[in-house]
DNA sequence: TAACTATACCACTTTTTAGTAAGTTATTGC
DNA sequence: GCAATAACTTACTAAAAAGTGGTATAGTTA
């Protein structure tokens, strides 16, 4: 089923629009992250659905992947111009759940 | 799979973080609109997958739903005040992928 | 009486997304 | 030699989301 290219929407929710995206993005906001230390700030993850999510946001150039050669090895994640530009979505979205959460 | 109940950005993704309920919420920002017109206004909805979505933004409380005893059926939607909460987050939304696509 | 209308339902199938568990890599330290 | 390490990767399975096509409704119009 194709999108409506006309309804920027549309394009947004295809770049995030998925379960983990969001959240990746969200706990990247702060600081830039080892792998294994931002997996585990987000609770519930499995390995797989991490490692194929964060490949997605590489893609799309909303992350950033930076390996060092060592080992045992040592990947840092962190966000993109592109991806920090997200920022007021990201924490908007978190505001609205927290305020709406206590009603 | 459960959801990290501590981040309120999952909380929000539970209710609005699926492919067609940004969508139909966008659309119904400006005014109430009869059934058949929302649909029609969602390139790519199903018949199904609308009347679903919908079910489930009504279920949600961001949607109200109206029905004329009329025949044939009119039914007319449009947003709670819980759902014109979000008036900013998906302005937002679509601001960004407007602004993104041009780069 | 038969077609038309707007809305929504159901059964069924396909597609997409997510989860589990195991294996891979190359080096350090015992 | 072998376990421990961090970050993947793959094969397989399960679950959720989405699509297709058909049916029901009950007045109005031709």
């Amino acid at each position: 089923m194709k999108n409506d290219v006309k309804c920027p929407l549309n394009y947004t929710m295809n770049l995030i629009g998925t379960k983990w995206k969001p959240l990746i993005l969200f706990h990247l906001l702060e600081e830039n992250l080892r792998s294994g230390v931002l997996q585990k700030h987000i609770s519930g993850i499995s390995n797989k659905m991490f490692t194929q999510t964060i490949r997605e946001l590489e893609k799309d150039g909303l992350v950033f992947r930076k390996v060092y050669p060592v080992v045992p090895p040592k990947v840092e994640y962190g966000l993109t111009e592109r991806g920090k530009s997200l920022e007021p979505i990201l924490r908007g979205l978190d505001a609205w759940g927290l305020k709406d959460s206590k009603i």
